[in-house]
DNA sequence: CGATATATAGACCAATCGGTCTATATATCG
DNA sequence: CGATATATAGACCGATTGGTCTATATATCG
């Protein structure tokens, strides 16, 4: 996973992968098939990382504020200096490959879709503890929050700045919390 | 330009810009040196559109609500259908090369500045018209509005209706305005 | 121990990559 | 017209691509 996520999927090749995973030429294609599979593989397990860490973010059972001020953290911090320089495998993928791999188009499309819902989720209950802002209505609010961090993770590729970020965030999250 | 932005760097062959130039392989290597520097010519001239296109709808002269809305709903258009499935070379190039890049580097990283630049003008003169919303900083909003609309351009690549666009751009505007 | 199954290294393959070069055709112009 | 400059098509180059295959080494196990 590592090293698509660092190259994006073209520019990853055989011996980057043999040297990522330790594997002879042979074993890895009797693993794995080929290297669309095993890209298939890596896009899952980064998809399932960020859900799951989502869900406990985001969890219901939380104060949902402080979940979105969490979830929005986990972003600056991924998007800061080493971390943000690398980016993200999913919206590369999203850039690189959606619209040519059906494969992927499920994948890509299904995450923001994921995504949106379980933001929307938290959105919808802190509406319903009285904490958003006047107007805002949990579910455009939640397609507004799922662009703004990916596209901070584009933003991010050539300007990292920690400070920066966490002050945009906050900003951000104060333009729809009352 | 057309068929690096269709495709991304690494995978336009030279075939594909040969078909795209109408020009035979010598010639193109006579007029523009080699694909990298032919990428920068495209990346140059897609920034360059751009820029010129914010200049006018976000122009000192306008009504800078207006302008925005205008600017706001071009990305809407360019997010619809087969023109957001498409893509934009600029995200697709941060995504693919930034970092591993210099000239690349120095063009994406000065276009996000650029255009925050441009958005925060609209911005601040839209605040001295007491236009923006209490407690708005015409600058983190800038930056906002910037990974706003990279992202819309990530999210769209998947899910491209105009209706939700739209209204997602209308929410994102009311959270910031009078 | 010897027999068998498995994983390894790496030779090998056709196709394609970006890039160069030459021989031919096509203009241009005195 | 003939001479010259320019652009063309496409052969050709070494390197690298994703993928296959074989010969060898390493386990596993009765």
């Amino acid at each position: 996973m590592d090293v698509f996520w660092s190259r994006g999927y073209h520019a990853t090749a055989l011996p980057d992968l043999l040297r990522a995973t330790k594997l002879s030429r042979g074993s890895l294609y009797a693993a794995f098939g080929d290297k669309h599979s095993l890209f298939l593989r890596a896009l899952d397990r980064y998809i399932a990382d960020a859900l799951t860490r989502m869900d406990t973010e985001l969890a219901p059972s939380r104060e949902p504020i402080e979940g979105l001020r969490e979830y929005l953290a986990g972003y600056v911090e991924r998007n800061s200096g080493a971390n943000g320089r690398r980016g993200c495998l999913l919206v590369a993928t999203a850039m690189e490959l959606a619209g040519r791999d059906a494969e992927v188009d499920r994948r890509v499309g299904g995450f923001f879709k994921a995504m949106e819902a379980r933001v929307a989720g938290a959105l919808s209950r802190a509406n319903a503890a009285g904490k958003l802002a006047d107007g805002v209505d949990p579910l455009s609010a939640a397609r507004i929050l799922v662009c703004f961090v990916e596209g901070m993770r584009v933003v991010g590729k050539t300007a990292p700045t920690r400070i920066i970020s966490q002050a945009t965030v906050d900003a951000f999250l104060d333009r729809f919390i009352k």
